[in-house]
DNA sequence: ACAGGAAGCGCAATGGTATTGCAAACTAGT
DNA sequence: ACTAGTTTGCAATACCATTGCGCTTCCTGT
């Protein structure tokens, strides 16, 4: 159990403190991505600075991601295998639903290439899509 | 001149105020979107909340719709002719960038259609590239 | 012209999030 | 067990968004 954790904390050059443990197994756990706040209530009582840095170190070594879904506060996600320290693959889309706020990773949908004027040179991209998601629909 | 400016406004039934006049004076002299604190700081000396009230109010009658980048700040930007009252048609990119921190929009790029998984409905799609624009890319 | 009401304005105050400083607690290597 | 470096928890700060409220101003109906 802990020891899997463990290792993907290790595998990603993170001491792995009581704390981060804490963090990333109530990470693992979840369907949707996260902000601060819901870490904090979830880990109650914790340090919401002390979670605040984990998760700044967890996006430094690339074990999550960061998503601004406009609703104020950033949310966090695990990212996918395949990203390393100071340099995310997330460009997946994200979605926001508007009806419960969750906001989720569709990972299988790429960003399609926008077309730039001249003189503009990408090097991130943000797309969020906001509705209602399948859970919420009916 | 103010003539002018005060035909916008009525004829997206806004009071053309003295201030709503310098606000909206102030955004059409603008290049690219611009935050609260912007206007704030470019039409000083005024009152920051009344400065708010006045884009909350633009905003609710079309007249210029609301960006987030992610800086923390929201931007305000005047809307294409198409817009109307509590109904946006501003689903175009935006573009940030990360030298001058200058957000502007690409109205002639539209967000094209992103495929969700079953069960997923789309109501409002926030797509901001962030990079390096054409003034700071040399 | 007058009275009443609505709209707008400016100040004060509140709430939420992000971020940093610092000292105590902890961890790992010797 | 000791020391150096890391991590943690508390305090404090800085923004930004938003609301309440009283005052002024403008409009309207009589």
């Amino acid at each position: 159990m802990t020891e899997n954790i463990e290792v993907m904390l290790t595998e990603k050059n993170i001491n792995p403190t009581a704390m981060r443990l804490l963090v990333l197994d109530f990470l693992l756990k979840q369907s949707s991505a996260i902000s601060l706040t819901d870490l904090e209530k979830g880990l109650d009582p914790s340090d919401r600075i002390t979670l605040y840095r984990a998760l700044k170190k967890f996006e430094e070594k690339g074990l999550v991601h960061s998503i601004d879904d406009g609703s104020g506060a950033t949310k966090y996600a695990l990212c996918e295998n395949n990203c390393e320290a100071g340099h995310h693959h997330d460009l997946h889309v994200h979605f926001f639903c508007n009806t419960c706020r969750e906001t989720s990773c569709l990972p299988k949908h790429h960003i399609p290439q926008i077309p730039l004027p001249d003189g503009f040179k990408s090097e991130e991209v943000n797309l969020i899509v906001k509705g209602v998601c399948n859970k919420c629909v009916h």
